[in-house]
DNA sequence: GCGATGTGCAACCATTTGTTGCGTGATCGG
DNA sequence: CCGATCACGCAACAAATGGTTGCACATCGC
């Protein structure tokens, strides 16, 4: 059915740019507002946001070493983010796949597809 | 080496309701703006900008049948999406897969884990 | 001690995601 | 044919998000 996904792990990782933070901390293991903000197209503050989000989410947390606060990303969270992509992922390449199948099941036979008998969906079940 | 996706098809699909509306469009084969605002927790006229959104994207196209305008996912294009879904989560889980690899041998050699060297990574750029 | 560097906080701007209200064209029941 | 509806589109508005700049404050190197 419904595929159950967590909102707010997935619009985490829905955002490019936590998705390129999240890449650079794989990269290099760690990295503060400032570091990751050079390598980015956007400035420290808007970093320093993205991780305060990432944070929330448990996908990364941060340690604060003298006048730095080095983060790291969380692997049990991200390889949770990851299992539900996959999850997402296959339930939609399944129902396509059962679409497709039906639609050539259909003009096998030459059955004329139901016309989709409006005005009535939500009364029944 | 970095996963290259979409991010306008990705943020497409990033947001929870319009992930809802993918779902129901699959389900019930084709719906309109009324339609699946009657089962979704959202006015229809939020409906109609997420499918404006959809439809920017190539994820749905809508045909106007009278005065109703049923909207159909387009399947290729929710393949496309898919398969970004499934490359990036693979990305992912192969870092942590070596990440976690690298540690356990690290561990075995009784090599104490190099202390992250703070403010000297950009250096090789 | 002092300048350079890293961080956090606040104000502000644009876009997105949602709402309500209204006008209009297509459809249906007399 | 004609009025009541039904589905839609457009516009104004509110809140949250993603981004900026500016500034105050802590800490490091010398």
């Amino acid at each position: 059915m419904s595929t159950v996904v967590d909102d707010d792990l997935w619009s985490a990782v829905g955002d490019p740019t936590r998705r390129r933070m999240l890449d650079l901390l794989l990269s290099d293991g760690s990295g503060t507002a400032t570091s990751l903000s050079a390598q980015l197209p956007v400035t420290r503050q808007a970093v320093a946001k993205h991780l305060v989000v990432l944070d929330r989410v448990g996908l990364v947390h941060g340690s604060a070493a003298g006048r730095e606060k080095q983060f790291r990303v969380d692997q049990a969270q991200l390889g949770r983010a990851v299992e539900q992509l996959a999850n997402v992922g296959a339930a939609w390449d399944a129902r396509l796949r059962r679409i497709k199948r039906i639609a050539e099941t259909i003009q096998r036979q030459s059955t004329p597809p139901p016309p989709p008998r409006r005005g009535e969906k939500k009364g029944r079940k």
